[in-house]
DNA sequence: CTAAGTTTGTTTAATGAATTTACAAACTAT
DNA sequence: ATAGTTTGTAAATTCATTAAACAAACTTAG
């Protein structure tokens, strides 16, 4: 059941943690990671070597002196091996192609209208193929393959609900396993996208962040000390049916007045469609908000201020430091922000605690494919120098 | 910074596991622990040898054969020492002494008037005083004191606001490490009742669960795979700010409708002074529901209205398999609990999941006591034999 | 330019916790 | 009584880290 202790378990601690401060602050030297880490630089020197014997780790040459011997410098070999990043989306697949380091290396859309899915899976396993044939030449090849999908899923990598593609309970990781034979990571789109910000995008200094996604609903992934929280059971998707409104309006999870009946995309068409009438979609509006239409711009800006109500709710039940908010209706950050700040400011107990950021994503649809890739990369890496669970 | 691996470290981690199991499935013989945590039983007999040396574990003489030679039966010994919880009320101060199974041994309890915060210490640690001179002699004596508080905590034990006390910034750990000279623990009285409730209450088999302490405020402690959730900074104590209506009356956080204006002590109070006047205490309802006046009995069934729809809200958020409802006002279980249990039936997506549980504490008001001396035996084991951070 | 001191990284021996193997003691079953 | 099983200990082995010593490479002061 538990982990139990050996000297196998200490050298995959201690290789772990080697290869992590060469992950992160390299160039670096033997002697520096010894310094820093407490280990002996024999024991250092050791385990580098088998880094670089399993290609993981090159010698650039050597450094600047500080007095003494020039440092032999250390680099991470992203080129290894190489990662698939896919946002499984409503209306579309994005999938890349990643170093070991997370740099995109090939990118690729298709639009999918849903028909089944069977036929998304299908087109999802084609791109897949197209990315997988393109990547270049490498010591581990394609090492996992890592999907944010728009809904609810199990440990074991099967998509329990997604009610905007109208899937229930798809084994998506063992059909994509059996396919390409590779590790598979299957994760909610949010989760990815923290994951993602954390990693490459503007949450990379801080250690509690909560990604908002929103989009045709509302998710959220939460980091909590520089990890993915995760809820008992796949917590995220869900944060969008916490009630704004304890007798609002009945909404399909059975809940009454769901902060994603007011501030999601989906709610945004309504609302438009209430009060325009005819067919609207989302690049619509932003084209006649750009073009100056007040009472398109109104519009946004109600949304703007459901978004920080449950913004409120979620800096009063995580306290982040960070928040940042991604998705399709990121775009229109230019007529959320001010609505959603000016309620932020107001609806919090600013003597207490400082107000955490809030920003607009950086990284623009690509946060949860960067995360998605990156669950496969950490797969990869928990395969070879593995991590302690607690005792 | 990261805990690197020694030959010590896996020591410390073999130790602890054979120590987990005589705590938890004592009577066990060494065979037994051999076999379930895969260690051989060489290692075994060495771990074992040395815990009976420092006095945590006892041999109770031999077991039933399974058709061999008999097992040595090895048994936690409890009275090796002894901890000290205590619940700082706003009103009063419960305090207990257990050993280390967290059985209660002596219990006191005093009122106090919280005229300053320096007062109300002081009646604190007289009444601690008491109760380590009445603690039975042990091969470790006090081994810690754990405090549950009704407000907000830092990592260093400083308790940072707590409003219904009236206090700001106080260095309790500091002051009571300073008067006693044995480590201190203090943590939010949610996360220590949840823990109380997961160890010794109704929480036991359950490893996903939420406890939400009802008093004049509302706090709520989250145990998540068996272990305690704490937010980027004490967390607790605030769920109460989550909003239940966008546009409802301001609360002092700065938010408005927030959670706990309608379904705490305080809300019932005030809600009751408004409609019928005068000084109103929670005993005088509690009578009078007795009583069976209508009235004050539909007052309770409305609270149990708003606690249902904050619970629902957890329920989306947390996705916990087991909801326990404690604190001062659990005594109003009888008319709180249909109103509650109607609308988490009305308001869920019962056909995607399986409702959680939703039980009233059974350790009445015991639940923060029992976690805060928890706290306190499990800071005296980590300091013995200490478990392993993620690398 | 030389000598002294510093820094880097490797080599060698020692440490110690777990494992493997062997074994004695205690017990059951036939 | 004999054979087989289970429990627990003992001795030898394994192996990753540490500690200490050292060689190589470099800087700096005079």
């Amino acid at each position: 059941m538990k982990q139990t202790g050996d000297l196998n378990l200490v050298k995959k601690i201690n290789k772990s943690i080697v290869l992590h401060h060469i992950r992160t602050d390299s160039p670096i030297s033997r002697a520096r990671i010894a310094e820093i880490t407490g280990l002996t630089k024999a024991t250092v020197s050791s385990l580098v070597n088998e880094l670089m014997e399993s290609s993981l780790v090159d010698e650039i040459g050597v450094g600047e002196s500080s007095g003494g011997r020039k440092p032999m410098m250390l680099l991470f070999n992203g080129t290894a091996g190489y990662a698939i990043g896919v946002d499984l989306g409503v209306h579309d697949i994005l999938a890349v192609l990643t170093d070991l380091t997370g740099k995109i290396v090939r990118e690729k859309r298709v639009m999918h209208d849903n028909n089944s899915a069977e036929e998304v899976i299908e087109q999802l396993k084609t791109i897949i193929r197209e990315l997988i044939s393109s990547a270049p030449e490498s010591v581990y090849g394609i090492i996992g393959i890592g999907i944010g999908v728009p809904g609810i899923c199990d440990e074991d990598g099967n998509l329990l609900f997604a009610p905007n593609l109208g899937w229930e309970n798809v084994s998506l990781q063992k059909q994509m396993e059996e396919t390409f034979n590779i590790p598979v990571v299957i994760d909610n789109e949010a989760n990815a996208g923290a994951v993602g910000e954390k990693q490459f995008g503007a949450g990379k200094d801080t250690a509690n962040l909560v990604y908002i996604s929103i989009g045709i609903g509302i998710g959220a992934g939460i980091i909590i000390k520089g990890e993915l929280y995760r809820g008992a059971t796949g917590f995220s998707g869900e944060i969008g049916h916490i009630s704004i409104q304890h007798d609002g309006p009945k909404c399909r999870c059975g809940s009454l007045g769901c902060w994603e009946l007011y501030a999601s995309e989906h709610a945004l068409l309504e609302q438009a469609r209430r009060e325009f009438g005819g067919a609207v979609t989302l690049d619509m509006l932003l084209g006649r908000a750009e073009a100056g239409e007040a009472e398109v711009i109104a519009l946004f800006e109600r949304l703007g201020y459901y978004l920080g109500v449950g913004v409120v709710n979620i800096i009063n039940g995580y306290n982040p430091e960070f928040i940042i908010l991604g998705g399709r209706l990121a775009g229109a950050e230019k007529w959320l922000m001010k609505p959603l700040l000016q309620l932020l400011e107001k609806r919090s107990l600013s003597h207490l605690r400082k107000l955490p950021k809030v920003e607009f994503s950086q990284l623009s649809d690509r946060s949860t494919v960067l995360g998605a890739a990156s669950f496969a990369v950490a797969k990869f890496f928990a395969s070879t120098t593995v991590s302690v669970e607690r005792s």
